[in-house]
DNA sequence: CGTTGGGTTGATCGACCTCAATAAAAGTGG
DNA sequence: CCACTTTTATTGAGGTCGATCAACCCAACG
């Protein structure tokens, strides 16, 4: 794990403007919601930042909960699970570092969100950031845009989950992660899972057996190989033709 | 079928500003965008808008193309259909009278948009509709609203496509256009069915036929009745309990 | 009246699920 | 650091739900 650090501390860092933390040095802002202000304006935004990290496992909202804050993930990565009442779970997307949790701007979660790993983020009050939006309409424009991005994710999730083989949903999972990670972190072979096999089970509409055997497949063809903590893409174009895209 | 009329005239009906389909005797405005917007504000927007017809199964725009307008749609109803390379279909949605096509107000569009009956919109240059979000605010923001509760509905339907057997499916399907319906012209038992079995499948991740099957089970049971251009709900609460919501 | 496009129904098949066992990691406490 | 438990991943054997293939019905329409 990359972002282990002593884990019985409370978990609560540098709540307001800590200067170490300040908006002028976050790694992930040109991603972020964030990159829709300029100066002075971005200490409007740090007024009203928390900044609060989870442990894994972690729940930041609760499906059904309302929704008193909104989110800006800085380190780590999220789930975004919907249960049904029987204990059926579908995962209808995973948070990654820059990426913003609340879009909606909505009274109520549809979703839980669960920290996969140690996760930071930057957290906002739902009222004080709609106060923002209202103020600065290019920050309310960014947000919509960024939701627009989610629906378009969406409604390829749904072309995935509906139309696809067990083979394509987890070759478009590894090429669409992949393709996220690159815009974190630069890197175009390598794709962390901080997921377990059953998430992107939970994600792709598979079981964790079949989601596991088609991994393998995919590593005994020299697609892909396997590491600790996720895989390495050997035949990004192999890949691709197997996702049918 | 509803909205039949003669069908080889031009389809163009009443370029800008034609008194009688002004914005003041809309029937579906409150549901529309345009309700975020008052008194000399609409004629804003009436000033931009095309009133635009659409033969049955003629294409609003296409998958891929770029968009140079959004649209309003006023009666009859839409499929926003996913093509895969090799020929496979999803549809990621149905617009009905009241939704807006273009909430994304992106550079491209990711599905194509196709009349499922003569359907009637306003259309809005892209350009122009945009200069208006940025004039006023509360009408970005009622995009955004809009937006974000489309997003919501796609989540619900990757739960949907990934988690439900095909019974859950179609009751679920018929559960959800039966409350969108409700909203547009009150009607509480009837589901009209502006799309083929082929369409519902394509939306529900199934064949043409289980559909069928899945239909005439739900028949069988007393649960629906199945009527020309639609069913009729029997016993909402049994049909709920089946779509185990 | 033949043709065409949906829709329904039946028989068979296969992709993925289920159930079960094993293997490999990751914690946990001494 | 090493036994021990717990969790997660892999692999195999067999079953099932929905797909496929095929026939048929029926209404619309030239």
């Amino acid at each position: 794990m990359l972002d282990v650090q002593g884990s019985d501390a409370p978990l609560t860092i540098c709540p307001n403007g800590n200067p170490s933390s300040e908006c002028s040095h976050c790694k992930v802002r040109a991603l972020s919601i964030c990159s829709a202000l300029e100066g002075d304006e971005v200490q409007a935004l740090d007024k009203i930042t928390r900044h609060i990290s989870f442990a894994k496992h972690e729940t930041l909202f609760a499906q059904g909960d309302l929704l008193d804050a909104v989110y800006n993930i800085t380190s780590g990565s999220v789930r975004l699970v919907k249960l049904l009442p029987d204990g059926r779970r579908q995962i209808v997307g995973f948070a990654l570092p820059g990426d913003f949790l609340g879009l909606s701007m909505s009274e109520r979660n549809g979703f839980s969100a669960e920290a996969l790993s140690v996760t930071a983020t930057c957290q906002f009050p739902r009222k004080d950031f709609s106060a923002l939006l209202d103020a600065k309409p290019h920050l309310l424009r960014r947000l919509h845009s960024m939701a627009s991005h989610e629906l378009s994710l969406a409604q390829d999730q749904m072309v995935i989950l509906g139309r696809r083989t067990a083979e394509e949903k987890v070759a478009s999972f590894l090429l669409g992660l992949r393709k996220r990670w690159a815009r974190i972190d630069g890197s175009t072979v390598r794709a962390p899972l901080p997921m377990s096999r059953q998430d992107i089970g939970d994600f792709l509409g598979l079981t964790v057996e079949t989601v596991s055997r088609m991994m393998t497949k995919l590593a005994r063809d020299k697609v892909i190989v396997i590491v600790p903590d996720g895989v390495r893409l050997l035949d990004p174009a192999r890949l691709e033709a197997l996702a049918e895209t």
